[in-house]
DNA sequence: ATACACTTTCCCCTAAGGGTAAAGTCAACT
DNA sequence: AGTTGACTTTACCCTTAGGGGAAAGTGTAT
């Protein structure tokens, strides 16, 4: 039998990492000497060692390696190949999204380069007050995680496209969510999917026209929180304050257009005029406004 | 102003995240109202907020962006370019260290459909009872952790041949490892670096020949540790004992070998033959041998 | 006045261990 | 047999970047 200290040099594994292991039931000893609680580790159990070595360098977590090997060798073989075959597809994930980082970030430094802030960006992003007609709007609406967003928008939206065209009902538009939530939460905001349809059946609704601040964004769907804060930005300095929630209108379908560049993106704030509130509410008021 | 659910769901940030990043000095409001501890943060730090979640999305740590966003315009803006270019790398590095990662699973997939083992490259090591000649050896002892190990390879070979070089000394082999760490630490081992030369100068010493167990491997070092775990497990089979620190000796350069399958790498396990104690150690003792 | 939405602080939880301390134990050497 | 030094044990706190939820206070609209 090994000593944990003689286990750990042959495995490459920290002594610490053993006990853990041993914690949450992972790799137990073999036996442990009941009058000292001494562990000692057989020849047998290296392998396993190496095995959980191995898929911990193949990122998977710890839960999911015990899941694995809890299984009996002939399910184990099977277990082994699909989870494989998972992780690979999730690495290969993961991968892509590293490419995608890389190449933001090397455009942010050419953009440094030139000596544009690494926001410029946003000062490009031109604000209209427009009149919004009002709509009849074919939804669901639905509480949605950040991380399903992607999937939920095909889903969701290919659900009210099968409706429009089961019951051949009349487009008048592109789609668009409304996002209701307060607050952000990414746990699952309340968001409404919907499509602007000519016929008033039921699972409408009517979206009532409004003024809006409205600006495009032409590129992928990560640079929509600046268009917010632009917008934000603007009624603040135009005096406008918001009144409802705010809504985004995708003139390309992702499904046509396939590279992100290529996406154009309306988003509407529904806003008002403030008051003139200054004389009403003088300096030491303690009124949310005045701060 | 905007309250802390107005911010968040402008900047898409949880409530949660601000009130942390609050905590953390990372993005303070700009007013708090001292009467019931609201947050209010102002619209010219919704940009702030921006940056924040640019510089997360390129994985950098609260802890480096605190760092960045602290320096003043004109510093900022130096110390992003050259932040951004660091991190570039890095995430170039990970990129890499995930194809490596997707190259092994897909091999092990590979494997395991024509019916192998996972770890079948561990039953064709073959291992060898070998006679070693005493050496003379140039060393350099130094503490290593497992991170900083390819780094230090480099140096430290590179500082041993160096002094060969210069004293015009006699290379009688190739560089070698000998690891003294009684346990595995990743935060450092105690790890001999040494190549054999025939001079017995200062800053030399006696390596004794002995009986070791030997394995070669041929492949990526990470691979190494199995072939320690083969050696013990042979020994264990064959009623050897480990007597000495084990060492590696790197028959290819990794310098001349630039692609790791090249790779040839002896391992040497000091071992002598246990006495047969069964009769002297009966059942019961609870002597560690015992388990 | 009341209901409801919003915000506050407080405390515990995550994954995979690392660091350190105090105490117990083993093997080897006198 | 005793001692020393190496090895092991448990126990407690720490890490990142927040999430969940409770209890209490506050704001605004009806």
């Amino acid at each position: 039998m090994l000593s944990i200290g003689e286990f750990s040099k042959i495995c490459k594994v920290s002594t610490k990492t053993l006990r853990y292991y041993d914690e949450i039931s992972l790799i137990t000893p073999d036996e442990i000497n009941p009058e000292n609680g001494y562990r000692y580790y057989s020849i047998s159990q290296l392998k396993k060692m190496l095995l959980i070595n191995r898929l911990k360098s193949y990122h998977f977590s710890l839960e999911e390696i015990k899941a694995i090997l809890e299984l009996e060798e002939d399910q184990l073989e099977e277990k082994l190949y699909s989870a494989l075959n998972c992780k690979k597809k999730e690495i290969q994930e993961r991968l892509n999204a590293f490419e995608h980082t890389l190449n933001q970030i090397s455009c942010d430094i050419l953009n440094l380069k030139e000596g544009n802030s690494i926001l410029s960006h946003l000062d490009r992003l031109e604000v209209q007050l427009v009149e919004t007609q009002p709509m009849n709007l074919l939804y669901i609406r639905q509480m949605m995680s950040s991380d399903d967003f992607a999937d939920g928008y095909g889903k969701y939206f290919s659900r009210l496209y099968e409706k429009i065209a089961a019951e051949k009902l009349t487009l008048l538009g592109t789609p668009m969510t409304i996002y209701h939530s307060p607050e952000y939460n990414p746990a699952g905001n309340d968001t409404e999917f919907a499509i602007p349809i000519k016929e008033g059946i039921k699972g409408t609704r009517d979206l009532t026209g409004s003024l809006c601040a409205k600006s495009v964004l032409k590129g992928s769907y990560s640079e929509l929180t600046s268009v917010y804060a632009r917008l934000r930005e603007w009624a603040e300095n135009e005096g406008y304050e918001l009144v409802n929630s705010p809504f985004e209108v995708y003139i390309t379908d992702p499904y046509q257009a396939n590279v992100p560049e290529d996406f154009i993106t309306e988003v509407y704030f529904p806003v008002k005029k403030k008051q003139q509130a200054k004389h009403q509410l003088p300096k030491l008021t303690s009124n949310r406004e005045a701060y």
